[in-house]
RNA sequence: GGGUCGCUAGCUCAGCGGUAGAGCACUCGGCUUUUAACCGAUUGGUCCUGAGUUCGAAUCUCAGGCGACCCA
């Protein structure tokens, strides 16, 4: 079974005789592949180019025919053919012990090795662009086969589980990294030309707020410290906005103790926004003009694709309140219902569910528009006003009361971004936290708690605020066309398999 | 949490009650224009784990593990 390792070490041995590694120290290539791809695509077939270059990669097929060979090599910009010829290999290496250079090139390195060539250019009879190796470096001996080169890998819990071999086998999944990174980038690039500053808020806390959830349990060995790793960086932003940082952000990691599906992953990145004297209608703006330049730099326009839907993420975006598209859907008006029995009556009138935790006329709003709206929010759509029960951390709407100055935006039926007026009134934002607490004592455990510090820093005086945070992953998989979370997470949490001994 | 499906060679898969198979990869031989190279030969197995049914189990049953998809 370790056959195949077993062989590889045996030419791993065989190259450390000749002087050849196995592991190389370091090696300069003279150009990207791609690069050389470009500068010679006027190179004949047939014709020969006469510079010195040298490439660096992986090998990843090949073909030994008697005295020649073809081997595919990659490095990260994509492959270049070695072109291998026994006669002209023998005559630049004439000193290469027996049984000569050619023989040691194509019986000593297999697919997956890293080499670095050196050599002239040749372009084939079949026109493939081909360095015409003269010298040969090994640079990593694989001792591991790769998978199979027709089908790639297969197996998606494998592709999880072993992400290297994947992204070596896969462009695809190369490139969806790829563009994740410039998502980020591009995001940070945005903010930053606007002035936003980026500052670092602590993961351990002793108390996890700015989100519904329920945390991850951690603990402190010195200071006998039981911790939580944090569900939002909310609070502390706002801390920073207090002290008078206008235009702050946190790009980050969240951990939120969740189950795992293709739309979630127990550690997930956010991006938060805090701009001062702001609302929540700058933030619409604010999103629409950041998510559409992203895009723009990830896609090269505005107009996707995603899973066969046309997604046009052209500003301005349609904008609707929660109590609109309820009464679209389902005919129901809940600014009409005086208590919570009547609005539950009138939902099962209407085959909707109502659950016990839903306690209000404004949760069973959120509950209708989940069970009847969401899904047929497909084009970008910025849902506006929701009830005061479900957003602690909102601002009390300016006009309608018992609403706040709060907007989620819904694409492709997913939630990707959620936004306030922020609540800077230290007395009423005290009530809030203690009605969750009173939540969370009476057994909803994603109930948030109160953090008396974030309350003394109102008391200080924050200024009024727009906030927004845009989850990243799901972000990610819109502008990949991706249809699992774990498609844009290099190591999505997996359980682990279990060991040979168990 | 529920349902459906999957797990067999390094990789991709077939086999579905009667000797464990194929392609690729590996090893050996041949081959100077291939690109899923080709031709020939060989090698390679805890059929996810455990229990049961059976003369006989990769195959049927039960339990468990891991995963995928759908639903909540």
């Amino acid at each position: 079974m370790s056959e195949l390792r077993e062989t590889r070490l045996q030419k791993a041995a065989a190259l450390a005789e000749l002087g050849q590694g196995p592991y190389g120290l370091r090696f300069e290539p003279s150009h990207p592949t791609a690069e050389l791809q470009a500068a010679h695509a006027d190179l004949a077939n047939g014709q020969e180019r006469d510079v010195a270059v040298a490439v660096a990669g992986r090998v990843m097929t090949r073909r030994v025919m008697g005295k020649l060979a073809f081997f595919t090599l990659v490095d990260e910009s994509g492959p270049i053919q070695l072109f291998l010829e026994k006669a002209t290999l023998e005559a630049a290496n004439p000193d290469a012990p027996a049984p000569g250079a050619f023989a040691q090139i194509t019986g000593l390195v297999d697919a997956g090795d890293l080499i670095g060539v050196r050599g002239s250019l040749r372009r084939t009879d079949r026109g493939e662009l081909s360095v015409k190796v003269t010298g040969w470096q090994m640079l990593t001996k694989a001792l591991q086969p790769l998978p199979d080169k027709w089908h790639g890998l297969a197996d998606v819990e494998k592709r999880y589980r072993q992400r290297y071999l994947d992204l070596i086998v896969s462009p695809h999944t190369r490139d969806t990294f790829r563009r994740r990174a410039l998502l980020v980038s591009a995001m940070r690039r945005w903010l930053d030309e606007r002035g936003f500053l980026e500052i670092e808020t602590p993961v351990l806390q002793t108390v996890s707020g700015g989100a519904d959830a329920r945390p991850f349990e951690t603990h402190h060995n010195t200071l006998d410290l039981p911790l939580t790793l944090r569900i939002a960086t909310e609070l502390h932003l706002k801390r920073l906005v207090v002290g008078g940082f206008e235009r702050v952000y946190e790009l980050g990691r969240i951990f939120r103790n969740e189950g795992v599906s293709t739309r979630h992953n127990p550690e997930f990145t956010s991006v938060e926004i805090y701009q001062a004297y702001a609302d929540y209608t700058d933030m619409m703006v604010l999103t629409e003009g950041l998510i559409a330049a992203v895009c723009e730099q990830v896609c090269g326009g505005t107009r996707i694709s995603y899973q066969g839907a046309e997604i046009d993420l052209t500003p301005p975006w349609r904008r609707a309140t929660m109590h609109e598209l309820v009464e679209q859907a389902t005919g129901l008006d809940f600014t009409a219902f005086a208590s919570r029995e009547d609005a539950a009556a009138a939902m099962e009138a209407q085959g909707l569910e109502v659950p016990a935790l839903a306690d209000s006329v404004g949760r069973l709003l959120v509950e209708a528009f989940e069970q009847r709206v969401e899904d047929t929010l497909v084009q970008p759509t910025f849902v506006l006003d929701y009830p005061v029960e479900n957003s602690p951390l909102a601002r009390a709407h300016r006009s309608k009361p018992g609403l706040v100055e709060r907007f989620e935006l819904f694409i492709v039926g997913r939630e990707t971004a959620n936004a306030f007026s922020e609540l800077i009134d230290p007395v009423d934002q005290r009530q809030r936290l203690e009605a969750q607490q009173q939540r969370r004592a009476a057994g909803d455990l994603e109930a948030q708690g109160v953090d008396e510090d974030f309350l003394h820093a109102l008391e200080v005086g924050m200024p009024p605020t727009g906030g927004l945070g845009i989850g990243i992953d799901r972000l990610a998989m819109l502008l990949t066309d991706s249809a699992s979370i774990r498609d844009v997470i290099a190591f999505p949490l997996l359980r682990p398999e279990p060991s040979p001994g168990d």
